[in-house]
DNA sequence: GCGACGATTGGCT
DNA sequence: GCCAATCGTCGCC
């Protein structure tokens, strides 16, 4: 994973995994969506300050921030920056091409690929993220993250589902990918 | 100590 | 489109 420079900025870094392999237990497929957080930025979990909850993201770049989102999900970051400075990558979406009769059982038996992982608490529910690998570096076991197979065409707009620094364009996705969240104007 | 509110999803109208 | 589920975190009394 030394292809991407994780002490740099999240929302730099974010466009730079669109396209990237990504697996936990050799359980994944390809990025197509994220989003960035910064300390300096309201809708941010690190913008008050690191506490027990956001520790990790206060840690090394390039460890996984893991958090339970409206007491039901698990959701997965990456985070990034210079230690101590609080951002990191929100991973919502994944085009699903390893595991995938794995990933099915854990979402219930679901069909549809489109539905497997897209959203972030879909994409922790197929690949089993949990508390256990909050912190955990991404370099090594479970983790795999490689470098994309092709040139990859992405496109920005605003973040989901928060209500401070709604103008920041922090949302970053492949290009009319089947397997995003929800769509991009453009 | 208490209460409001999520970086969401799935089911129902 | 609307709303319940479900619980930890944080702000405020």
């Amino acid at each position: 994973m030394d292809f991407i420079d994780f002490a740099a900025p999240s929302h730099l870094v974010a466009p730079q995994l669109i396209g990237c392999q990504f697996f936990v237990n050799n359980v994944g497929g390809v990025i197509v969506e994220v989003e960035a957080y910064d300390q300096a930025e309201p809708a941010s979990h690190t913008f008050s300050g690191p506490s027990l909850r956001n520790a990790a993201m206060f840690g090394p770049p390039g460890c996984a921030y893991v958090y339970r989102s409206y007491g039901i999900h698990w959701c997965l970051n990456f985070v990034c920056s210079p230690a101590d400075h609080g951002a990191g990558v929100l991973i919502r979406a994944i085009e699903p091409t390893a595991g995938i009769e794995n990933m099915r059982e854990r979402r219930g038996g679901i069909i549809n690929e489109r539905l497997l992982c897209s959203g972030p608490g879909r994409v922790g529910q197929a690949l089993a993220i949990g508390p256990h690998l909050n912190g955990a570096s991404l370099a090594a076991s479970p983790f795999k993250l490689l470098p994309p197979q092709a040139p990859v065409r992405w496109i920005q707009g605003p973040r989901v589902g928060i209500s401070k620094a709604v103008d920041l364009p922090w949302r970053f996705g492949a290009l009319d990918s089947p397997f995003l969240s929800r769509p991009f104007r453009h």
